[in-house]
DNA sequence: CGCCGAGTTGAACTGAATCAAGAAACGTGG
DNA sequence: CCACGTTTCTTGATTCAGTTCAACTCGGCG
């Protein structure tokens, strides 16, 4: 999948964000279980997944837990670092063998700082983002280990046939135990 | 606390957006346990809280789920009916007597469309909103009902003196009584 | 003064974690 | 292509945090 088929329709024909996508960004390939970004560092870049599997996570007592996956045509950045200036807790690593495209956000920054279409674009994104967000924190806050593993499916069957089990489980915030224990009641 | 307190230095002092707040925002009061906005409605407001304290929730198996407070200086909207175009599932309700200012998104994003800085001043405002998500869904996600409550009080103390008991635990994903038996023994 | 909602406390129960061990799948090198 | 070691997954037994249900206390307000 390439970045431009995951614009909206009204942004694709525009010139800024056109030249944009082709000057600006880097490609990178990365092998199964290779970091692409590390904790504790200002990475300042936003990525596109074009293909592969990529997960979020951050060790909390020497467990890793993972905040997130990115699949094909998905968005990935450090927000904390982008929008908060510090050092990221997250690293991102390729469960599978991952392409990348990604430039620097202040690339983004300054385009949004001259081109009005380009900051409704980064607008648009960050409503999507917020969406997404509120659902995670919906399924949560309030369920059981087993609602929350059927809700993954319905949202993201991708994922369960993908990812190993444990970090599906630690994303769900259960143990690995409990959750091979759903599998085998469905 | 007026709206132009809660913007960053850059755009305060930006007449577009000054015309926008002086021009397009109504002001209401609303008493103690009033409906700000119901569920099931397309309500476009976004709302300013200039001072009392308000709180979002949902009905799941008759039990109301409160999703999170806003006090003096946040910004409310249902983003599910904004970004997504659904009837929103959430109600807000004012906790105290409380003043909010709102206007409808789409004069926002009218003016979004034309102002390159009320863009970015928009980008901005959504930026901190993931922010704010990011933690709490890392509070939700692996912690125990006190660490989930010693939390709140480190963020938002503020909502620990003024809301009650049972809100905060639906808020916390816990029950009223493990909430009152964190409190006694702290 | 008495009611009513909010908060507390106790006892029983339960979903899920933890600990432990074994089975299956996976990949790497010979 | 097989053998071996490693990682991933499953299953069982035990423990524990947190829920539920129920009764009771407290403080405010008509």
């Amino acid at each position: 999948m390439e970045l431009i088929d995951a614009l909206p329709l009204n942004l694709k024909t525009n010139k800024d964000i056109e030249k944009f996508l082709s000057e600006d960004f880097q490609t990178k390939d990365f092998k199964k279980a290779e970091l692409i970004s590390k904790q504790d560092q200002y990475n300042r870049n936003v990525y596109f997944i074009k293909n592969g599997l990529v997960r979020s996570f951050y060790y909390e007592n020497g467990k890793e837990i993972t905040t997130k996956f990115y699949t094909e045509g998905n968005l990935m950045a450090n927000t904390d670092t982008l929008f908060q200036n510090n050092p990221t807790r997250y690293n991102f690593e390729a469960i599978e063998e991952s392409t990348v495209e990604f430039c620097n956000y202040a690339k983004l920054e300054e385009l949004c700082a001259v081109s009005l279409e380009s900051a409704n674009f980064s607008r648009f994104v960050l409503g999507n983002i917020i969406t997404q967000m509120t659902d995670r924190i919906s399924t949560l806050q309030f369920h059981t280990a087993k609602e929350k593993y059927l809700r993954l499916i319905h949202e993201n069957p991708n994922i369960i046939l993908r990812a190993p089990l444990g970090m599906i489980a630690s994303y769900l915030g259960i143990s690995q135990e409990t959750l091979s224990r759903i599998r085998s009641e469905i």
